[in-house]
Parts: C-alpha cells; structure tokens; sequence
DNA sequence: GACTCGATCGGCT
DNA sequence: GCCGATCGAGTCT
C-alpha cells in the first residue's frame, strides 16, 4: 500500500475531493491498525466560498491548519461533540481542505465498533457513515490536528480508483447558513455505497 | 466577560 | 420529524 504524495494534494479541494474516493485511511493506534476506504467528500474550496472557515481568508487558531501545505490534516470539533476530518489541499496559505464524511471499514472493524460503542448487530454502514462516526470509530481528535497525512499514525495510502460513472455529485450537508453556496455541487459519494451518509444523493 | 451558534448524531414522538 | 446534548471559537461590549 502505497502512501499519497505531496503532489496529490497540491492540486484544487474539488479535484482532490473527487479522487480521494476509494482511498485508505490508516490509522495507527500502538500495535494496533486500523483502515477504511474513503467513499464520500466534500470539497472547501477556501476563500471564495462562503461555507468554507476559510472564507473572506478568515484565519484563526482554530482553522489556522486549513492554512498549512497540502497533505496535513484540518481536525476541528463541531456542535461539542464531535470531530470532523478534512484532508487540506492546495498549497501553503491558500486555506482549501476536503472533508471527509463516510468510510467503509476494511481492518480492524470490531475495534472502530468498541470505540463507537455500537451493539454487534448495527449495520456495518453505520460504523463510519457521517464525520462524525468516522472520527469516533478511528479516534481521531484534535490532538490529530495539523500532522502530516503522510506518515504518523493517520496517513492516507492509495486504495481501488474509481471511475466517473460511478461518483455521485450533490450539494453539501449542513451549510445552509452559506447562502448560494449551499447549491454548489462538491459532495462527492461512491453511488450505491451503503456506508454513504445521509441524506443519500440520488 | 457574555452571548451565540455550528461542515452532527441518536433517541424519542 | 424534532429536539437536546455540550463546548469552544468568534464576535461584540
């Protein structure tokens, strides 16, 4: 399995968005390995877009990792309780990350469902179906904030490509607070996948 | 220093 | 379908 490179995440949100579909994410926790296939984005295209923390080149403590070079990881907590994962892309200050939504577990499933704390029978498209499952079911944190995702104990590797015909584009989840920017079609799914969060694109 | 609200989820109605 | 949980960044005073 081999492991992204730079030049991967060096290109737009939207193009990474798009591409990161069917990749792994590798997460090391001590001996343990953890990985799961990447099957829904969204792109954060930075400063243009009104959804994006990044907008209007708003930079803070808490986005200030949005900012670093393509390949880091933008980790934040949202409603309190839970944590979103976004890959940051483009180059050094440009403030562009893709979110990742939804995973489908590959290894080490029954440890993503003590983390969970999810009853043996819920349905394995629960076990990382949202930002927020996915987050709990790896045990990424804050602490996971701003490190590389090319090499530590949370990388990206390459995983299966998946063709045109088969990623499903919708608008984004959540951000009806953005106005127009609401309607912009950079939500990104593998089509049929049961581990897609919803609300399910058509 | 006080107030507001969010890139969510799960339980209850 | 609706609502509450719970926290910290952001904004305004």
């Amino acid at each position: 399995m081999k492991v992204l490179d730079q030049g991967f995440y060096r290109r737009s949100a939207e193009v990474v968005a798009k591409d990161l579909l069917g990749k792994s994410i590798v997460r090391k926790i001590g001996r343990k390995i953890l990985i799961a296939k990447i099957v829904e984005t969204e792109a954060y295209p930075g400063a243009h877009d009104a959804a994006c923390h990044a907008f209007e080149g708003r930079r803070t403590r808490r986005n200030e990792s949005m900012f670093l070079d393509g390949g880091h990881a933008y980790v934040f907590m949202i409603y309190g309780f839970y944590f979103c994962l976004n890959a940051v892309t483009g180059a050094r200050d440009d403030g562009q990350a893709v979110l990742i939504r939804a995973a489908e577990p590959l290894e080490g499933e029954t440890i993503m469902r003590v983390n969970r704390g999810l009853a043996p029978k819920v349905r394995p498209g629960d076990v990382a179906g949202g930002p927020g499952k996915l987050c709990k079911a790896l045990a990424i944190d804050k602490t996971l904030d701003g490190v590389s995702l090319r090499q530590g104990s949370l990388v990206i590797a390459d995983g299966e490509k998946v063709a045109s015909k088969d990623i499903a584009i919708a608008p984004r989840v959540g951000v009806d607070y953005a106005g127009d920017a609401a309607y912009l079609p950079l939500r990104f799914c593998v089509r049929g996948n049961p581990h897609v969060s919803k609300p399910r694109p058509a």
